[in-house]
RNA sequence: GGGUCGGUAGCUCAGCGGUAGAGCAUUCGGCUUUUAACCGAUUGGCCCUGGGUUCGAUCCCCAGCCGACCCA
């Protein structure tokens, strides 16, 4: 804000705040008792005619959104949580209730911005508008600052993730995308518990970050003296309590990756992760399937949705198709044909006449799939696709494929060209697990930040034994951008990481 | 990280080398059926920051900050 005009407009606001006071009226006033919400009270005479008027007396209260005032008579429109009606105030029946100076205060007193609650009757005006044909009112708070222009509201960007409350008061369309966004949850939640799975909590802060490939933050705890890295996962320590004996595990929560921010990422962000024993992969995927269709039909009622554009239709039975078969389907490339020749140099040469840059950089053929794939048919799966068996290489934690050599047991979940799930057959052989991440670990070793390390007490439980396991994780943000059809995923975050204004 | 675009009144935006503009909001006056109320008047600017070019820069040039979009 401006120190000069902002400061002026406020200043005639705090003098109103001094003369509320100077009437004996606290500006900041300690509660309201309402009987209706204006979505109440719409719902309940929706059929009230023009000019009807109704005696029951009700009780108010929301934030003036718009202020129309004559000379003995105001319309002030107030909206609360779920929707908003007229006060219709008139300054006989004003003064009649509350005595001489009442309406002048209101009047001379009250902005857009304020919080006001009032008692009346309900009235629909004769030009169709339902009112609260209010007796008494009370001015519950004060605002000190303008709202943005009514008409075109507030669309800088920046201001409106900046100062989300007022992209709130403003923009309806905000408040109905993080309603959305909690009522999802809510619906994953119930859904999981009815089917047996325990919500769990597992640390935040940890001594190595592991459970994917992604660059951690860092902290430091003082009385212990150590850094601790913030979670980048939450699939190592679940794992650990179905080693313990929970036979069905969730957590849905907050994870952190020291990544660049873009369209599609924020440093910190919502996933679920579930995890069953006794289950693999083609049941995570019934799951995976059954949990985003019911949720979705009872949070929008109808699995056709349109998201940026196009139509997704979210009907079941989704698409499944192996990695190898869309990479050969797309580029002629096929992954089993380089795997049995064993040459890395023609996988390579052959991938770069596909067109994959830098081919030669990828040091096994199966990252040349995973790489392939990447770039040449994620991007087209916009109806729900389960994507098969990814190269081992590039999955650490998941099983090795029954009857497909150097592949897991492992899909992705892509919808709109994006990823939004992705699940294994849990590896729980803890000889091949030390192995695997070994290897992490020696990349990591050569530099590549996003590899893992080794987890010792993690490759410690898998020695107790981990049942035969099947585990998912899901991104929440990216389902609510596709539920509420946001581009960005700022849109669906209330408050996005934005770099400081003045740094 | 690279490219493109943007940052001017509380909000939404014009302007473009020569005294900084509009609509809405504010303030004042009028008004008992408005709903972008209306009519008349009024107030309000470090034109993102720092350098430069110029007689003169909001405007042109360079650097930076913040953001949006695209790309990696």
């Amino acid at each position: 804000m401006s120190r000069h005009t902002g400061d002026e407009l406020r200043q005639q606001r705090l003098d109103k705040a001094h003369q509320w006071r100077q009437a004996g009226i606290n500006p900041y006033s300690y509660r309201y008792q309402r009987t209706h919400s204006t979505e109440e009270l719409q719902k309940q005479y929706e059929s009230l005619e023009a000019g009807a008027e109704i005696a029951e007396k009700v009780r108010v209260a929301g934030r003036v959104m718009a202020r129309r005032v004559f000379g003995k008579l105001a319309f002030f429109t107030i909206q609360d949580e779920q929707g908003s009606i007229q006060f219709y105030l008139e300054k006989q029946r004003i003064q009649d209730h509350m005595g001489e100076g009442a309406f002048e205060r209101l009047k001379n007193g009250t902005d857009a911005g304020d919080i006001l609650g009032a008692e009346g009757t309900i009235k629909r005006t004769e030009k169709g508008e339902l009112s609260v044909y209010v007796t008494t009112y009370e001015l519950l708070t004060k605002s000190l600052l303008p709202l943005p222009d009514k008409w075109h509201g507030l669309t800088d960007v920046e201001k409106r993730y900046r100062q989300r409350y007022v992209d709130l008061i403003v923009n309806p369309e905000v408040r109905d995308i993080f309603r959305k966004r909690a009522r999802l949850i809510q619906l994953t939640r119930r859904y999981l518990d009815e089917r047996g799975f325990l919500e769990m909590e597992t640390p935040v802060l940890q001594p190595e970050a592991g459970g994917a490939d992604a660059r951690p933050f860092i902290t430091h705890h003082n009385a212990l003296e150590i850094d601790l890295y913030l979670r980048i996962a939450t699939e190592l320590h679940l794992k650990r309590l179905v080693v313990g004996g929970f036979e069905r595990v969730y957590e849905l929560g907050r994870i952190f990756r020291n990544e660049g921010v873009s369209t599609r990422h924020n440093p910190e962000f919502t996933s679920i992760e579930l995890y069953q024993a006794y289950a693999d992969y083609t049941d995570m995927m019934q799951l995976t399937e059954n949990l985003i269709t019911t949720v979705t039909q009872e949070l929008l009622g109808n699995l056709h949705i349109t998201y940026q554009g196009q139509e997704i239709n979210l009907s079941p039975p989704w698409q499944r198709v192996t990695m190898r078969d869309l990479v050969r389907e797309k580029t002629g490339w096929d992954f089993v044909e380089f795997r049995e020749l064993a040459d890395l140099s023609s996988a390579q040469k052959a991938a770069q006449a596909c067109g994959l840059q830098n081919a030669q950089e990828y040091d096994s053929v199966g990252r040349l799939l995973n790489a392939l794939f990447e770039e040449f048919c994620e991007e087209l799966l916009v109806q729900p696709t389960f994507v098969l068996d990814f190269p081992v290489e590039i999955s650490p934690l998941a099983k090795k494929h029954r009857t497909q050599p150097g592949l897991v047991e492992r899909f992705e979940l892509y919808i709109a060209g994006r990823e939004l799930a992705n699940s294994f057959s849990e590896l729980t052989d803890p000889i091949d697990q030390r192995e695997r991440l070994e290897q992490q670990a020696a990349r990591k070793a050569a530099g590549d930040a996003e590899a893992q390390g080794v987890d010792e007490d993690f490759l410690t439980a898998l020695e107790y034994g981990l049942p035969p396991t099947g585990g998912m994780g899901l991104g929440i943000d990216r389902w609510v951008m596709l539920v509420t059809d946001a581009a960005s995923i700022r849109e669906v975050i209330p408050f996005p990481l934005l770099k400081p204004e003045h740094s």
